[in-house]
DNA sequence: AGCACGCCGACT
DNA sequence: GTCGGCGTGCTC
C-alpha cells in the first residue's frame, strides 16, 4: 500500500500539496511534525503534516519528501484545529497562519548556492562580462548566494546569466538548508575524579606549590563548588579566581580539571518565587467568588473593575488556582514592551514558572519558550506575552487572561493572517475546554455587547483599591479661553495654575498629547508649502532628533530643507502640536523644574521605555509629556495631575470608533492621576466641553457611554451589532484599481446589496507609490458568516478572471476594528 | 511567495 | 537581431 502526507506549506496558497512517503517512514511521521519537501523546480520548504493516508493524487505524481525533521510534533492537533479556524475565520491560508505561527527559526528554507566547477577549467575569453565578474568572484569566494550576485552585477534578472554559466559548465549549483536552531551550550569545569578526594587534594595542591596561579584556580573551583554544591562554570571560576582563561585550559591540558557541556535556556529567569501572592480586599474576594460562579455558565467573563482597582491581584489568585489543577495559563497583553512592571510582579508570585513571550525576542529564544510550552515545562506554566503569544503549542491550557481587553493592539493589521487575538484567544480556550477572563477598565463594546446578549459572564470591582478616590475631572473650555486671551501657547490659565500647586505640593504631572492623526509637519510661512512624501501622499513630519523629515508610512527621510523648495523663502515653520511643542513649552513656563518627553521618538532603543519609565518613577523628573503609550497600564505612586492638552483631535478622528475610543483613552490616562490618599487631578483642555463623551468621561459614566455608542452602531450599522470586512485594493497605476474596485464594488453589492460601502479613498490614498481603494462589506448579524465568506471568496476570484485587474492586489480584513 | 516561461521595447 | 524588462501562471 502506498503512503501519502497532506502537508501545510508556508506560502499563501489554497491547498495543501500531497507527497509520496515510505512505508516506514509512515510508521514515524505524525501530525505535526516539519517534514522538508521540494517545491517548484529548485526550492526546498519546510512543511507542517496535516494528514497521513493513503489515497493516491488522481491528477499528479506526488513528489517524495526530502527528509523529517522532527522526532515528534512540533504543533499540537489543537494548534492545527486553531490554525483552520483562523484561516477560515480571517479569510487567508492556513500557510499564512503557519507562517505567523511557527518561531522563524522552525521554518527552513533552501537556499542556492554557487561554486566554481573545479572539475573543468574555463577559458577568460570565454566568458562574457557579466559573467566574469561572477567567475572571478568565485576565484575569492567558496561559493555565491543569489544575493551576492545580484550584488556583483547590479542587476535585477540574474537567473539567465547563472544559466548561462552552467551551460558553459563553470559553475555547479546546490540548494542547501541551514538549521537555524542551535542549541546554547554552556562550558563547566570540574576537578577529575582522582583529585576529589581529601588526599587526592592535598596531593595536587603539593605539586602545583610551585605554580601558583594553578593553584589558586584549583582553591578556587573547591572553595567554589563546597559552598554551592552545584556545577561550575568556566566563567564563573574565572570570576571567581581571577585567572585568565589560559590558565584553566593549561589545567584542563594536565588532566587536573575536566570541562563538559550543558545545553542552556538563553532567557534565564532569576529568582524564585519570594512571596505569597497579597490578600485580597473584599471587592476582590467578591468578585473573584464571581468570576468562578460566571465561569460555571460562561465560557468567558468580562471583568470590567475602574482603575487601579487591583484587577491583576484577582488574576494573580485565579492563575494560582488554575496552576494547582496543573494547567497551564496564558496571560495576554497588549503590548509587552511596556510591561515589566507587571513581568516582575508575576515571577515575585510564580517564579521560573512564568515564561514570556513576544516578538521583541530572539528566534532562538522563541523556540525555547516554544518547547518549554510544548513539553509543558515547569518554566512556562505561566505564559505571559503579546498577541502572538496565541500560538504557542499549549497542551494542557486551564486559563486565557486578556488584560486591557479593549486595547486595538490585539489586532494585527498587516500581514495576514489579521486576527483578533482577543477574539482567537476565546477560540482557543474553547478548543482547550478552558475558561478565558477578559479585563478592562473601559471595556470595549463588542465585550460588553457579548455580556449583554448573555453570551459572557459580567463581574464588576467598581472601587479603587484601599479605596483611593476616582480622580477629579474638569473640562477647560479653550475656545473661551482664547477669547479672553488666557491662553499662553498650548496652556490655558487654569493649567498653569493648577501645575504650579501640584509642583509646589512636591507632586509629579503628566500631560497627554495626542498624536493620532495629528503630527508636527513643516510648513512654509510664506507660500504654505508644505514638504510631501515623494512615494505616499502625505505631508512629511517633523522629527527634532536628528532634525529631518520622516514619512510615517514608508520610512523616507530628508534632512531638514533650510529654504522652502517651493517658494525659497527661509520661514520655515514646524508648525503642529506634538510632544515637542509641548515639552519646550513647559521648559518655558516651569524652569525650574525637570521634564521629560515619553513619545515614539525617544523611546527608541530597547530599554528607551524603561530608562523613561524608572526616572519618572525615582521622581528625577516632575512633568512628563506623553502620547498613547502613557495610557498602558502604567502605575506611577506621586501623579497628582494629568493634563490632556487637546481632546478634541480625538474626538473628530474619522473613524466610527473615534468617540468609543476617547472614551477609553480618556478614561485611561486620567487614571494615572492619584494612585494613593490624595485624590487625583484631571484637567482636559476642549473646544467642545460640551460633548457627550467628555461628559460621560468626567463623570466615570461607562453606562451611558455604552447606551449612547450602542444606538450610533445600531443606527448605522456598525459592529458590534453588524459585522465588518474591509476589501483594501492596491496597484501602482491609479485609473486600474480605480476601475478594479468600481468593478468590485458593483459585484459585492450585487450579492449584499446596500450593506457594501464604497469604494473610497482611504486617508492616506497612496503608500509606497501604491495607490489604495477600501470597500467596508456590513454583515448583519442573522446572515450566516460562512455563506458571507464563500461568497466574497467567489466574486474574489470572478475578480481574478478579469486579465486587466489580476495584477490588482485584493487585502481582506475581517473585522477590521 | 518564488520562479520559470513568454511576449515586447532599446540597444549592438 | 538580441538582451533584458515585465506580466502570467503554476507549484504536490
Amino acid at each position: 500500500m502506498l503512503h501519502f502526507i497532506d502537508v501545510i506549506l508556508p506560502i499563501p496558497v489554497e491547498n495543501l500539496f500531497t507527497y509520496v512517503i515510505t512505508e516506514a517512514e509512515s510508521d514515524f511521521i505524525k501530525p505535526g511534525m516539519r517534514v522538508a519537501v521540494p517545491f517548484g523546480k529548485t526550492k526546498v520548504y519546510t512543511a507542517i503534516v496535516k494528514r497521513i493516508h493513503n489515497t493516491p493524487p488522481e491528477i499528479y505524481e506526488a513528489k517524495q519528501i526530502q527528509q523529517i525533521l522532527d522526532e515528534y510534533p512540533i504543533v499540537t492537533e489543537t494548534q492545527l484545529r486553531l490554525w483552520d479556524w483562523m484561516a477560515n475565520y480571517y479569510l487567508c491560508t492556513v500557510g499564512d497562519v503557519m507562517r505567523a505561527s511557527l518561531p522563524n527559526a522552525f521554518i527552513l528554507e533552501s537556499e542556492t548556492l554557487i561554486s566554481k566547477n573545479k572539475d573543468k577549467v574555463i577559458n577568460d575569453t570565454d566568458l562574457r562580462d557579466d559573467e566574469f565578474l561572477i567567475y572571478e568572484a568565485l576565484q575569492h569566494q567558496s561559493s555565491l548566494r543569489i544575493q551576492d550576485i545580484v550584488d556583483i552585477v547590479d542587476r535585477k534578472q540574474v537567473f539567465p546569466i547563472i544559466k548561462r554559466l552552467l551551460e558553459k559548465e563553470a559553475i555547479v549549483v546546490e540548494e542547501e538548508v541551514f538549521e537555524k536552531y542551535k542549541p546554547k551550550l554552556v562550558k563547566y569545569v570540574k576537578l577529575q575524579n582522582q583529585h576529589t578526594t581529601q588526599e587526592g587534594l592535598q596531593k595536587l595542591l603539593e605539586e602545583l606549590s610551585r605554580a601558583p596561579k594553578q593553584r589558586d584556580v584549583v582553591m578556587s573551583l573547591f572553595q567554589l563548588s563546597a559552598k554551592t554544591k552545584k556545577a561550575i562554570k568556566v566563567s564563573e571560576l574565572v570570576e571567581a579566581s581571577g585567572a585568565s582563561a589560559s590558565i584553566i585550559k593549561s589545567l584542563i591540558d594536565k588532566s587536573v580539571l575536566e570541562e563538559y557541556f550543558i545545553q542552556t535556556d538563553r532567557i534565564e529567569y532569576n529568582g524564585e518565587a519570594s512571596e505569597a501572592s497579597k490578600v485580597l480586599n473584599p471587592e476582590q474576594t467578591e468578585a473573584l467568588s464571581q468570576i468562578k460562579t460566571t465561569f460555571e455558565t460562561h465560557q468567558v467573563t468580562l471583568l470590567h473593575g475602574v482603575t487601579s482597582s487591583g484587577k491583576t491581584e484577582v488574576y494573580v489568585k485565579l492563575i494560582e488556582e488554575v496552576l494547582k489543577t496543573g494547567k497551564q495559563v496564558l496571560y495576554l497583553l497588549p503590548e509587552i514592551a511596556l510591561t515589566t512592571q507587571l513581568v516582575n510582579r508575576l515571577q515575585i508570585y510564580f517564579g521560573e514558572q512564568v515564561a514570556v513571550f513576544h516578538s521583541k525576542y530572539s528566534a532562538h529564544e522563541r523556540v525555547e519558550v516554544w518547547n518549554n510550552v510544548l513539553h509543558n515545562s515547569s518554566k512556562a506554566q505561566v505564559v505571559l506575552g503579546a498577541r502572538s503569544s496565541i500560538f504557542l503549542p499549549f497542551n494542557a491550557l486551564g486559563l486565557i487572561i486578556v488584560d486591557e481587553e479593549h486595547e486595538q493592539s490585539f489586532k494585527q493589521f498587516d500581514p495576514a493572517p489579521r486576527y483578533h487575538a482577543r477574539d482567537t484567544a476565546v477560540v482557543l480556550a474553547h478548543i482547550h475546554g478552558a475558561k478565558t477572563l477578559l479585563g478592562s477598565a473601559t471595556p470595549s463594546l463588542e465585550s460588553y455587547f457579548n455580556v449583554q446578549q448573555g453570551k459572557y459572564g459580567l463581574v464588576e470591582i467598581t472601587k479603587r483599591y484601599n479605596n483611593v478616590l476616582m480622580p477629579d475631572i474638569e473640562l477647560i473650555d479653550v475656545k473661551d479661553k482664547q477669547k479672553r486671551k488666557l491662553m499662553t501657547g498650548h496652556f490655558s490659565d487654569r493649567m498653569i495654575q493648577v501645575m504650579t500647586e501640584t509642583l509646589e505640593e512636591g507632586h509629579q504631572i503628566i500631560l497627554f498629547q495626542n498624536r493620532r492623526g495629528f503630527s508636527p509637519i513643516v510648513e512654509c510661512k510664506t507660500c504654505g508649502h508644505a514638504p510631501e512624501c515623494p512615494n505616499c501622499d502625505v505631508s512629511l513630519t517633523y522629527h527634532s532628533y536628528r532634525n529631518q523629515l520622516r514619512c510615517h508610512y514608508c520610512g523616507y527621510n530628508m534632512a531638514m530643507p533650510l529654504k522652502c523648495q517651493a517658494c525659497g523663502d527661509t520661514s520655515l515653520d514646524t508648525k503642529g502640536f506634538g510632544t515637542e511643542q509641548i515639552e519646550e513649552e513647559v521648559k518655558v513656563l516651569f524652569p525650574k523644574h525637570k521634564t521629560g518627553r515619553m513619545d515614539l521618538d525617544t523611546t527608541r532603543g530597547k530599554y528607551g521605555y524603561e530608562k523613561i519609565i524608572t526616572a519618572f518613577e525615582q521622581q528625577e523628573m516632575d512633568i512628563l509629556v506623553g502620547t498613547q503609550m502613557l495610557t498602558k497600564g502604567l502605575d506611577f505612586r506621586n501623579v497628582a495631575l494629568v493634563g490632556i492638552m487637546n481632546a478634541d483631535n480625538l474626538l473628530n478622528f474619522p473613524d466610527f470608533r473615534a468617540h468609543e475610543r476617547s472614551y477609553q483613552l480618556l478614561s485611561q490616562v486620567s487614571g494615572r492621576a492619584g494612585r494613593t490618599e490624595k485624590q487625583g487631578k484631571v484637567l482636559i483642555q476642549t473646544y467642545n466641553p460640551f460633548h457627550n463623551i467628555l461628559q460621560q468621561v468626567s463623570t466615570n459614566n461607562y453606562q451611558a457611554m455604552y447606551k449612547e455608542q450602542m444606538d450610533d452602531r445600531y443606527n448605522f450599522k456598525y459592529p458590534p451589532v453588524y459585522r465588518l470586512i474591509r476589501v483594501t485594493l492596491k496597484h501602482k497605476d491609479f485609473n486600474r484599481v480605480n476601475m478594479a474596485s468600481i468593478w468590485l464594488g458593483k459585484a459585492f453589492r450585487q450579492v449584499f446589496g446596500d450593506y457594501v460601502l464604497g469604494p473610497v479613498d482611504p486617508p492616506v490614498a497612496r503608500i509606497r507609490n501604491q495607490f489604495h481603494k477600501n470597500i467596508l462589506i456590513k454583515i448583519p448579524s442573522k446572515q450566516s458568516l460562512g455563506g458571507t465568506k464563500k461568497a466574497i471568496v467567489r466574486i474574489n476570484s470572478s475578480f481574478m478572471n478579469v486579465k486587466d485587474f489580476r495584477s490588482v492586489r485584493l487585502i481582506l480584513n475581517v473585522d477590521a476594528y
